[in-house]
DNA sequence: GAAGATTGATTCCTCAATCTTC
DNA sequence: GAAGATTGAGGAATCAATCTTC
């Protein structure tokens, strides 16, 4: 980029995509689903009942509507997670954790909690990744608002 | 996650997402092509001959060797890049930058700039993101080799 | 009419298989 | 047989349009 000062962006879009694409990689030799079933498990477990609203759940995940309709769909076929009609406003559905879903996303952080320290966590000293988390949380508040 | 210490990975993940997003949402807005379209032409521009392999643009870029015939493919047909059969080695193919191509990567690079600096730079201190740049790129790095 | 969620059509990504040249 | 690149088929992301309930 034709900078005045270089910015951390391009260095944060090639490590992204590297460790996406390892990750992936892991997860799929060991058989198990990817990075966005994950977090659609993890995001649920801890929600309060281990459930949240459709909406809710796209918003944590930073997908769309339409994607988290498809996903969702996905994983209750895979019996991963549970749909149901919100009481109070009959528009609203809620996506709720199964036993079945709770299992996998822990199968699967036996792969993915490694590679994280093996590809990322491993090159930073306890200050730098302090102050990386620091930063980046800081960077996504602002967007968040 | 079920954390000892937490990693900043997480934070990475969400902070790219919400970047891309609205990157993406402003270039859209400016009728301007995608970020895939802007990383092929911005790493054209920087080869010598302001060309390249095929594989060594996808191994640039972090994509699949089948996205970046195809990505290519879409390029050309938008007159931004061509193709030129490698004289040496015959099954070998180059993409090379146009100079339509070097003119719309300028136009968006007025949207993409002042992107990063509001929703990135503009968080960071200079030493932050010094330090954030050498960070991501020692990651980077350790994942190239 | 607006909010919550889904669907249809399109575009794009990915895997495995293929073609060509070495 | 292997490397470089492409293609076909299937899966997933996105936009706009739709349906339901408020």
């Amino acid at each position: 980029m034709p900078d005045e000062r270089p910015s951390a962006w391009p260095a944060l879009l090639t490590a992204h995509a590297l460790m996406e694409r390892a990750i992936e990689s892991r997860l799929a030799s060991a058989g198990l689903p990817d990075l966005a079933c994950y977090d659609a498990l993890w995001v649920l477990e801890q929600a309060p009942g281990t459930r949240l609203r459709m909406h809710e759940l796209a918003s944590r995940m930073v997908i769309t509507r339409s994607s988290i309709t498809r996903l969702i769909d996905r994983l209750e076929a895979a019996g991963l997670v549970q749909r149901e009609r919100a009481g109070d406003d009959r528009r609203g559905a809620f996506a709720v954790l199964t036993a079945a879903g709770r299992d996998l996303r822990r199968r699967m952080w036996g792969v993915y909690r490694p590679a994280i320290h093996d590809l990322f966590d491993r090159h930073l000293s306890e200050a730098e990744s302090t102050a990386l988390r620091a930063c980046l949380s800081r960077i996504a508040e602002a967007m968040r608002t």
